[in-house]
DNA sequence: TTTTTTGTTGCAATCCATGGCTAATACTTG
DNA sequence: CAAGTATTAGCCATGGATTGCAACAAAAAA
């Protein structure tokens, strides 16, 4: 029916409307200047010729694009199809709540190696950057201070940090870590064994690791953790730390109950036990942490903690929508929860 | 140091090098056509000013967008915040395939309902548009027809189609749910049970069905096969529909072989064989599809059939880029392959 | 009837980079 | 030394929508 060469720009309607264009422009924008009933003719042509707006010119003019950016840096020992599930949910809650407000989302996986602190933003393609990831923290730090002089607007996924206010939304570590390990004391168990990367360059694992030693340290049990920090964060990381952990520890000074920094490790540290002829929670507890979905399919399911994903990537959003609103926003710790299933041997 | 008020344009740049602003945007490019050392000059004061090429001006003018869309279609029965594990690889890989490309990536988690066919390409904000889900086939077959007339350079995931030529790229499901019933059969199973939506609003599980009984008519045990299509894809599905199944063939009717359509199913599978005393795979051998992550986790780990979503995230993106530079493709139908492990009992 | 107000619409500048065409310079070559 | 060829750079139109300002008409007030 409709021939069309090319794709119709605002000229073909106000051509086809005898109005002039930029009436055509007020009048699909909902503009009071023009008159109802003229508009509903523009739209009405608008429509049967199918007319979009063209984002790069009306982005152009308005000096901004409506879109977001989010900016995924990947867990350097995960391998290249698999992303950290926690990520993807957030990506899942981010992309709704980006939609809902009337925003595109553009993702990008990154290496921290990239110049990336300055592309999405400073070409107006975005504007505004959402930060995920666990951070390398040595030329992170750097970038972020970029960002920051060059006024980009942009938020990050991670614990409040004193040298950066007030550009982060994170999930309370800590405190996740001191109530798992809170359970666990609950549950009689008296001496422990942590398995994660406690070093800088996880600041989240970390602070699971203070958390859990705080819980001990009150119940005046600080002396009774085993730390094992040779383990990242993968499946096989948890199983290789497991089983030396179980090699090392023997007899009285075997540990009750691990305590590992994420799920994927804790899946690990069963099949580990189970290898070794032992059973979870039978013969050790163990938790994890993150609530992945695996972690419920696991047998036992596992006990662990869970951020909410959803609430975080609504929070990121809006807040970085009043970052580019010109408003102020200030750092939030959200309050992780327990999820109590099998391993721990708590019902 | 540098104050700006504003972002740098070319213009600043050019008044800076004292040339004209054509010559900045030549020399950004590296067109031969502007001598070697203003080109530098010009380059080190673009980076002293931490000048990026405005993208919408570019794409205006250059009408197009270096950006492709990614459109992903939610399992219509996963909640909200948990997103296919294996949409989830091939998301990764084409992250990586459109980056490596040099091009941006959209990402929109969409309902059907929405009117998403025209959005992106209209708009200009992306050259070509990827579709990604298990189809609702019927307002999704109407709109394959739209995005066709409308010349939109498009492909989609899923088994090629007829009705719409070369627009697919899929992996063979009829041969996967062959192969891993061929294996099933070559362990000496007789009996078996297919757990899993096989009506039209799901072929590629309607398709792994095919495939399996495609083997069984091979191996004139057509006959031996229990369907059970109330599933649909979910964990609790498998659980509830394998339930039922224990409980309808007993004795001398018990299944052997349980092939679910999805790794989910499977584990589900599992976890209700074991919630009825008995054990995989020395009561039942159970064999899922996909290869999430999840599946080598769970106990026993599951014989699955994988799909290569990094391959497939690359034909997708290089395809998509061929039709965006008006060369021609076909469909494609990807082989997939077996992952043996534990839950089918052959070592 | 004249003046003011209100409601609609058009003109033209603007956002910024790109690239065809032209002009000017430098360098060969007969 | 003049004519011819590269090389390099500038001018200006272009892409499509937005929006301040001016213009005009019709309706209201004087």
């Amino acid at each position: 029916m409709c021939f069309m060469k090319s794709k119709a720009t605002s000229f073909d309607i106000a051509y086809a409307a005898g109005v002039s264009q930029s009436t055509v422009s007020r009048a699909l924008c909902d503009s009071p200047l023009v008159n109802p009933e003229t508009r509903e003719k523009i739209k009405k042509i608008a429509q049967d010729l199918n007319y979009k707006v063209d984002k790069n010119a009306s982005n152009l003019r308005k000096q901004k694009s409506k879109t977001l950016a989010l900016l995924l840096f990947e867990d350097p020992t995960s391998d290249d199809s698999s992303i950290n599930p926690f990520f993807i949910s957030m990506l899942g809650s981010i992309t709704k709540a980006t939609a809902s407000a009337g925003y595109d989302l553009l993702v990008s996986f990154q290496n921290l190696s990239d110049d990336w602190h300055a592309v999405y933003e400073d070409s107006n393609k975005a504007d505004g950057l959402i930060l995920l990831g666990y951070g390398n923290y040595t030329d992170y730090e750097h970038k972020l201070s970029q960002l920051e002089e060059q006024e980009t607007h942009f938020l990050r996924w991670g614990a409040p940090d004193k040298n950066h206010p007030n550009i982060s939304i994170g999930s309370d570590n800590f405190k996740g870590g001191y109530m798992i390990t809170q359970h666990l004391l609950a549950n009689g168990h008296k001496r422990f064994a942590f398995i994660g990367d406690i070093g800088a360059s996880a600041p989240e694992l970390k602070a699971r690791y203070e958390g859990c030693m705080s819980a001990l340290h009150e119940a005046k049990l600080g002396s009774a953790m085993l730390q094992h920090v040779d383990a990242i964060s993968t499946e096989s990381d948890g199983y290789l730390a497991t089983l030396q952990l179980l090699d090392e520890f023997v007899g009285d000074k075997k540990p009750q109950a691990i305590v590992c920094a994420s799920d994927l490790m804790a899946i690990g540290a069963i099949r580990a036990i189970n290898d070794r002829g032992m059973q979870v929670p039978k013969d050790f507890a163990v938790v994890g942490y993150d609530n992945i979905p695996a972690s419920s399919f696991s047998t036992p399911a596992i006990t662990t903690v869970q951020q909410n994903t959803v609430l975080a990537g609504q929070l990121l959003v809006t807040n970085l929508l009043k970052l580019i609103h010109n408003e102020s926003v200030v750092d939030i710790l959200m309050q992780p929860e327990l999820v109590i299933r099998r391993s721990c041997g708590a019902n």
